[in-house]
DNA sequence: GTCCGCATGTAAGTAGTTACATGATTCA
DNA sequence: TGAATCATGTAACTACTTACATGCGGAC
């Protein structure tokens, strides 16, 4: 999603920050379909407020730059309804970098195939622990499914990896040994 | 994954031309992690050829512009191998527009909720029904085995679809007669 | 007779990333 | 003493998208 609705869609949950909007990107249910830096976001905040969006109250700090607490506006909200509503998510992309690697894993060095694996497996796991963690309310709201979502996803995707470690492991040394040979 | 990488990834299994890569984005295993227009790819096997890791030969045709067949050369093979090493892949997103969408399915119109997920059921069903029905080889090859790795995804997300569709609609129109209670 | 597939490319524009710039506080 | 967190922002750059430009052949 393109960083201006991403930071809407933040601010429709509840005033925050540029700072904030960052974590948010990061950690709660919106890492799973926002991402952005403060390159993206504190630019994108500035045009949200030219185009009466959001506004924002400085909050005065000690010791630390002032805060800008950015809220949404009625015509911010509209437009992101309206945003959304245009959007055919049939286009959605999960590409993935992992899956490019291991489609070449017969070329590759299998400790680095290893790696990758055991790093997505590890991945993998933090995002579940931390999905069962947070929000275990089932309570059947719109974040709660999402959240739920992810759970599923994640999970068959682990199970997969951990049930075809070694094999991606064994196509690298399989791989690794024909190319010897060629030489 | 980048442009030039995915072009290279292309060009490692077979030689094709700018517009065979295209239709490998769109339909192959490809699809899992690579994608782009016309305008990524000229450009982007113009910087290959550049670089010494392509090279075409020009394959006259009747009636038709002449196609450029471009084949990886060994540096070709090198720089892909490279990349693919240094690239982390911890960083995979996926991002979906469609979960940005459900998680304000409270704010939105029951039926663009209905809508979009309905398109999607029938969007993982055509995907399934694809990777069911080429490759069914079962042979453990590194393309197989990312095959088997989007049935399993896809399956994941399908059942979720169908478990919670009315779910999400029913929010959808609890959200909306809530806002008309407000008016 | 109109749209789709084949086939290549360029130009202009958009969006986002990365690096820079600044600076106090807190934790290991 | 070095890194991480909090806090905002700009400038330069990279990369990609969209629209344009051209044109034949075949299917419906």
């Amino acid at each position: 999603m393109d960083i201006k609705t991403s930071c809407l869609g933040v601010l429709a949950v509840r005033p925050a920050s540029g700072y904030e909007i960052r974590k948010a990107f990061e950690e709660g249910p919106f890492s799973h379909f926002a991402e952005g830096g403060f390159g993206s976001i504190y630019p994108a905040l500035g045009k949200l407020t030219e185009a009466g969006l959001v506004t924002f109250e400085v909050e005065a700090q000690e010791k630390r730059p002032d805060k800008k607490i950015y809220q949404i506006t009625d015509a911010g909200r509209s437009a992101l309804v309206e945003k959304l509503c245009e959007k055919e998510p049939g286009d959605d992309k999960y590409k993935s970098d992992l899956l490019f690697i291991l489609f070449f894993a017969g070329h590759l060095p299998a400790e680095k195939i290893r790696r990758v694996i055991d790093e997505r497996i590890a991945f993998y796991q933090a995002k579940l622990a931390h999905l069962g963690a947070c929000g275990v309310a089932g309570d059947g709201s719109a974040p709660d499914l999402v959240r739920e979502f992810g759970v599923t996803v994640y999970s068959a995707a682990l199970a997969f990896l951990e049930r075809h470690r070694k094999d991606f492991i064994n196509l690298a040394e399989r791989g690794k040994s024909a190319a010897d040979a060629a030489e």
